[in-house]
RNA sequence: GGGGAGAUACCAAAGCGGCCAACUGGGGCAGACUGUAAAUCUGCUGACUUAUGUCUUCGGAGGUUCGAAUCCUUCUCUCCCCA
């Protein structure tokens, strides 16, 4: 994997830069849109190609361990022929199921066992079997298994939280040294920075992952309940420890106006569920502000779903007919949404690489901001 | 013609003397959702009020009672069974 720096932004810590894998370039600032399971909810692979230009997706290892199983996977040569997505894929290691399966696990040095949400059988992560359950995946980048800490959690806890998640970091990075990969290209493994809301942490965390000398970096963590301006000060706590000429990425974040300001604190690549599951919900993400598209207002509005989206469904269908599938509960109400916002978030992250090469970069993401946040 | 059952808020449907402005669904309205146990969850849904509260409601009219959606009389309408 290679990552080159394209420019850096003057007026802010905005970077625009080049994720080179064996499954192809990523173009940063990136969102990566989640597929849990093995798919993109509601989403035809085809569709996340070519009408909404994702250069990489997610899944997901404790629901892809649990089904299809390792079996399937290696049996299919992994995931991306299984799932027929010849792009780029990043694989999550199942440390945000450790929080939020939080009744359903138990944590010890060794590792984390879970319960398993579908029929309650028990299963441990370690460090080292993590990896080798990427490794049979197949993803291009693999994340370290963590303890993704509660956002309200006390330094105390947090603290500890942290030296678990780091001991679990060294294992894993020199499991994954040891272990070669089953399907001939190559897979990168990211450290994932955690210490909570607390700046000590936080740098106490960087430097330790730094030191291990990997191909990029997590922050997670953010956004799980902590005050969103907590966020961006641990961004901005992490952002100088990081060697530049490596990609940063943020876990799990977020909403359109987080995505800017975070690239605007040198955030490299983004995941998110928002726009697939508030899609589902009736939530629409423009350039104009979100839109609740069950909201009576749209019953008769015959307009485009959205005028300046580039996804085919903006053009080809009306709010009120969205409102009205989407009221009356049927599937394509959810793909629809799904497939609008997911183009918006890729549409968000390629103006945001524009304005970075053009240079003006901060004052369009204030104005972008204000905007995006309107209810409509 | 004879016998029976029933009329409750937008719809369906509980309640059968005070704990009833009225259970529960549905519908409607609004909100939440941030490394997906989510095509999920929450709130409101007679009027006026931030709320305590006040006022008008359970087919119509009249009555019994301290008190009625609930009991009685009567009217209107609906449904079922037998001729």
């Amino acid at each position: 994997m290679k990552f080159e720096l394209l420019k850096k932004d003057p007026e802010s810590n905005a970077r625009r830069g080049r994720l080179t894998t064996d499954h192809g370039t990523i173009e940063t600032p990136i969102f990566m849109p989640v597929g849990t399971v093995g798919s993109v909810k509601g989403i035809y692979q085809r569709d996340l190609d070519n009408d909404i230009n994702a250069q990489i997706i997610l899944g997901n290892t404790y629901h892809l361990y649990l089904r299809p199983g390792l079996k399937i996977l290696n049996k299919a040569g992994g995931l991306h022929k299984f799932i027929h997505w010849n792009k780029p894929l990043l694989t999550d290691s199942g440390g945000f199921q450790v929080f939020s399966l939080t009744d359903n696990r138990k944590l010890t040095n060794e590792g984390c066992t879970f319960r398993s949400h579908i029929d309650g059988s028990k299963h441990t992560f370690t460090p080292e079997n993590n990896v080798e359950t990427q490794r049979i995946i197949g993803a291009d980048i693999i994340m370290a298994l963590d303890e993704c800490t509660p956002g309200n959690a006390d330094h105390n806890y947090a603290a500890k939280s942290l030296a678990l998640t780091q001991q679990w970091l060294e294992r894993g990075a020199k499991h994954f040294d040891e272990t070669e990969p089953l399907y001939g290209y190559h897979q990168s493994y990211f450290p994932i920075i955690q210490g909570c809301i607390y700046p000590d942490l936080r740098r106490k965390a960087a430097e330790h992952a730094i030191s291990l000398e990997r191909e990029g970096y997590a922050i997670g963590g953010l956004s799980v309940g902590e005050p969103i301006e907590k966020m961006y000060e641990m961004i901005e706590v992490i952002h100088p420890i990081i060697p530049e000429n490596k990609p940063r990425y943020l876990m799990g974040v977020g909403t359109p106006a987080n995505i800017l300001e975070s690239i605007a604190r040198g955030i490299d690549m983004f995941d998110c569920v928002m726009p697939t599951r508030n899609g589902r919900n009736g939530m629409l993400f423009t350039w104009n502000g979100i839109i609740n598209i069950r909201n009576n207002k749209w019953k008769d509005d015959f307009s485009p779903i959205d005028t300046t989206g580039t996804s085919f469904v903006d053009s080809y269908y009306t709010k009120a007919y969205l409102r009205h599938l989407m009221i009356a509960g049927e599937m394509l109400a959810a793909q629809i949404a799904s497939e609008h916002n997911l183009a918006f978030y890729l549409d968000l992250v390629r103006e945001s690489r524009k304005h970075i090469e053009a240079g003006d970069f901060l004052k369009w993401k204030n104005e972008v901001v204000k905007k995006v946040q309107n209810r409509l």
